[in-house]
DNA sequence: CTATAAATACGATTAATTTCGTAGATAAAG
DNA sequence: CTTTATCTACGAAATTAATCGTATTTATAG
């Protein structure tokens, strides 16, 4: 059910791209790359080829510039790496990584209060139902 | 002022005890790693070597059985590895994480408190400061 | 049909990390 | 003093990731 696939550096940034704009070419991947750091183009292409061999991607292969989508799932391999994050520097404690990102970092009154307004939220879920 | 070094994996594993426990030796070390996962001893040794030449720790060579004692602050090393984290995969976005974490993790009750103290403690900080 | 441009396939290199074996030094036990 | 245990030093293999060059294929223009 869940994927076991914790994507590297380089495989992260590309599935960011598909994540953000959808099926791509290889060459579209590669412009979006090169915005942020250089990278030649079979470079990509080879990692995303990589990618289709585990099978976090998926190609079509129909026209001559295959097209790249995203099979992974942006949310799950999210918190697959947050989980593990977590468990690494925080001995899996969530709430001891929020106080020390909340500490620390600048959040503005704005994010703050969509927090307190989730935190709100999620006692109010947890106390009404039944199935906890 | 501060450290430009991002710890790997192993070396990370070896802070985490030095923190934890303070100032140690490699047997003691390792031991502790070997609760966790199989590792041999001069792997532990080793490491530890490199991260004297990186001068993450230091050692008291003193008597023959050597004492580590880590130098990088486990503060500052944390939040250098999460200002990384966020940037990779939250696009920079604080909230967004913190969101998204307490939106999937289960925190107690307890645990939501705290954070919601946190976010009052840091509104009233704000509020009352001058030098923002 | 031929030449050119653009794409894929794939091997090979490089670099960083992790791992461990072996040698040599030192202390402790007998 | 000799044996044994334990430690450090260090080289090197194994692994993983990232990079790119070159060969080959395919489409398109003329």
């Amino acid at each position: 059910m869940s994927q076991k696939i914790k994507p590297t550096e380089a495989e992260l940034e590309i599935l960011q791209v598909l994540w953000n704009y959808g099926p791509s070419t290889v060459r579209f991947v590669n412009e979006k790359l090169k915005s942020a750091r250089n990278v030649g183009y079979t470079t990509t292409l080879k990692v995303m080829q990589i990618m289709t061999e585990k099978a976090m991607v998926k190609r079509d292969k129909e026209s001559r510039t295959h097209i790249y989508e995203a099979i992974v799932e942006e949310q799950t391999t999210k918190n697959l790496l947050i989980d593990k994050f977590i468990t690494n520097i925080f001995q899996g404690s969530t709430s001891g990584m929020v106080l020390q990102v909340l500490g620390n970092k600048k959040c503005s009154n704005k994010e703050l209060e969509e927090i307190r307004k989730l935190i709100d939220n999620i006692e109010n879920t947890q106390n009404s139902r039944t199935d906890e």
